[in-house]
RNA sequence: GGCUGGAUAGCAAAGAGGCUAUGCAGCGGAUUGCAAAUCCGUCUACCCCGGUUCGAAUCCGGGUCCAGCCUCCA
């Protein structure tokens, strides 16, 4: 049975689908002006687990993850570089693609612009006024009318009133209440707009993803995600939109991914502590950087440092070491293992304890490998990879890992055999010293042999 | 100020009213020509103060500290 932490309860619940055997989940995506960081990564990682167990649970997926590629940080940074800002936001959104690629992310199952779903917001914001939720202000502007929605606050557990006491509260005069927040903004001047009942102009943020949400995948769906800084206001807001047009229930679960953090600190764009997932994708491998997202709880903080970068190479080649030198196999089914592992991601997508299942998958399997031979062993090291393969981890050739080369100047692979051959005759020889003389030899260089029988093979490390 | 979360061994990170988490690191042993990898064993824990209980890291109450949101943010 899966339980999810709903955020719309602040507790666990036991997972029950609208329509048997089918899941739709809605995911807030990036606004493309820039490159991806590290906690888009985290919610890419995030989410394309949760789609990935969904599947292997047997739910059929429809994952829609939006792109917003119309916002003022996007007109602002395509009028500083001179550009037309959909080109701006293609090449962003191509070099998130290439992102999500190297992280092993899956595509979702649609994933809308904001751009390409026009007419759809202004029909929501049309419907909005005409049920009075909404009001054209004196500056132009479409707001959304907050004290016209009662629940207003409930996924965030904010009270209006305290909302309203905020010293954080922006006061503007077109707006008939502080907390009311735009649904489309009038053209100005050098910016892109779309013709609409209330004059040329372009959607507000929160607008495009109840319009999206509700047209891909209907007014009530199970599973809303994104990050947690998204929860208020821009939940908060799209519900109030989306219920208040549509008069249902929106998500059934809302889910919400704790934040990346530099020595304790959030990482963002505006405290300029922010990695990008290239910056990290040139001293680590991706599938590194995955572990790492993997190895906290998706709720829990999870702390950046190279530390933990190191840990989680160290903890694939632990499980890739396993995996060595085993022949290809059928994976044994419904063992205990694959028990302990799926009742962990069915305790809220509980990744580190799922990892720690794979480990002690991986201690049985040496155990085997070592007791009684490679063949034994195969199968519940194909168990393991299949297992992994649900985290999106361990699918490479176990040597592809261990003899990879991460920045590209290390020994190449010919001379390294070379070696290993001389080294052979050596001791074959019992010719310790110059044996050794080769190991220490090829170990300055970054390479660690292992002697197995009659053989040695190696890695980089 | 309001609202959320969190505090677990050297580090990271789960769990949870009585049963070895796990990974990295350390220590001892097995294996090895010596190593490496692997296996076995092992040392460091549950922020503080009360309470409930036969028993509390775990539940309840009160502190302290940390992070996040309340403005764009994944």
């Amino acid at each position: 049975m899966l339980e999810i932490y709903n955020s719309l309860t602040n507790k666990k619940e036991t997972f029950k689908p609208i329509v048997e055997g089918k899941v739709n989940l809605y995911v807030c995506g990036m606004t493309v002006y820039d490159f991806c960081h590290l906690g888009h990564a985290r919610v890419l990682v995030a989410f394309d687990v949760v789609y990935r167990f969904l599947k292997a649970r047997g739910y059929d997926v429809t994952y829609v993850r939006n792109i917003t590629d119309i916002d003022d940080k996007i007109i602002a940074r395509a009028n500083e570089n001179g550009e037309e800002f959909l080109a701006l936001t293609e090449r962003f959104i191509d070099a998130m693609h290439e992102d999500e690629r190297a992280l092993g992310v899956l595509p979702p199952t649609k994933e809308p612009k904001a751009t390409e779903n026009i007419p759809e917001i202004i029909a929501m914001i049309e419907t909005l006024i005409e049920k009075g939720h909404a009001y054209v202000g004196e500056s132009g502007d479409v707001y959304y009318d907050v004290s016209s929605f009662p629940e207003y606050g409930k996924l965030s557990g904010r009270k209006v009133d305290d909302l309203r006491a905020g010293e954080r509260i922006a006061v503007d005069e077109s707006k008939k209440d502080p907390l009311d927040f735009v649904l489309w903004k009038p053209v100005k001047p050098d910016e892109p707009s779309w013709e609409s009942p209330w004059g040329d102009g372009r959607p507000g943020w929160h607008i495009e993803c109840s319009a999206m949400s509700t047209t891909i995948l209907g007014n009530n769906f199970d599973i809303h995600g994104g990050g947690h800084d998204l929860q208020f206001p821009h939940h908060e807001n799209e519900i109030a939109q989306s219920e208040a047009c549509t008069g249902e229930h929106f998500a059934n679960y809302w889910m919400h991914n704790g934040f990346i953090r530099i020595n304790d600190e959030k990482m963002s764009k505006s405290l300029n502590n922010f990695f990008t997932i290239r910056d990290v994708l040139e001293s680590y491998s991706p599938e590194a950087v995955r572990y790492f997202l993997l190895s906290s709880h998706y709720r829990s903080p999870l702390n950046y440092s190279t530390e933990s970068l190191d840990g989680a190479m160290a903890g694939l080649d632990r499980l890739y070491n396993a995996l060595r030198g085993l022949p290809e196999a059928e994976a044994d089914r419904w063992t205990e293992y694959e028990d302990k592992f799926y009742a962990a991601m069915d305790d809220d997508f509980n990744t580190p304890e799922a990892l720690a299942s794979l480990f002690d998958l991986a201690r049985v399997v040496n155990k085997l490998h070592n007791t009684k031979g490679p063949e034994a062993a195969a199968s519940l090291g194909a168990l393991l990879k299949k297992l992994a393969g649900l985290l999106g981890i361990l699918q490479l050739n176990p040597d592809e890992w261990l003899q990879q080369d991460a920045d590209g100047d290390g020994m190449d692979a010919a001379s390294i055999e070379a070696k290993i051959q001389e080294r052979i005759q050596a001791k074959a020889d019992k010719d310790w010293a110059k044996a050794d003389g080769i190991r220490d030899e090829l170990k300055a260089a970054g390479i660690t042999l292992e002697d197995k029988g009659a053989d040695t093979i190696w890695r980089r490390d």
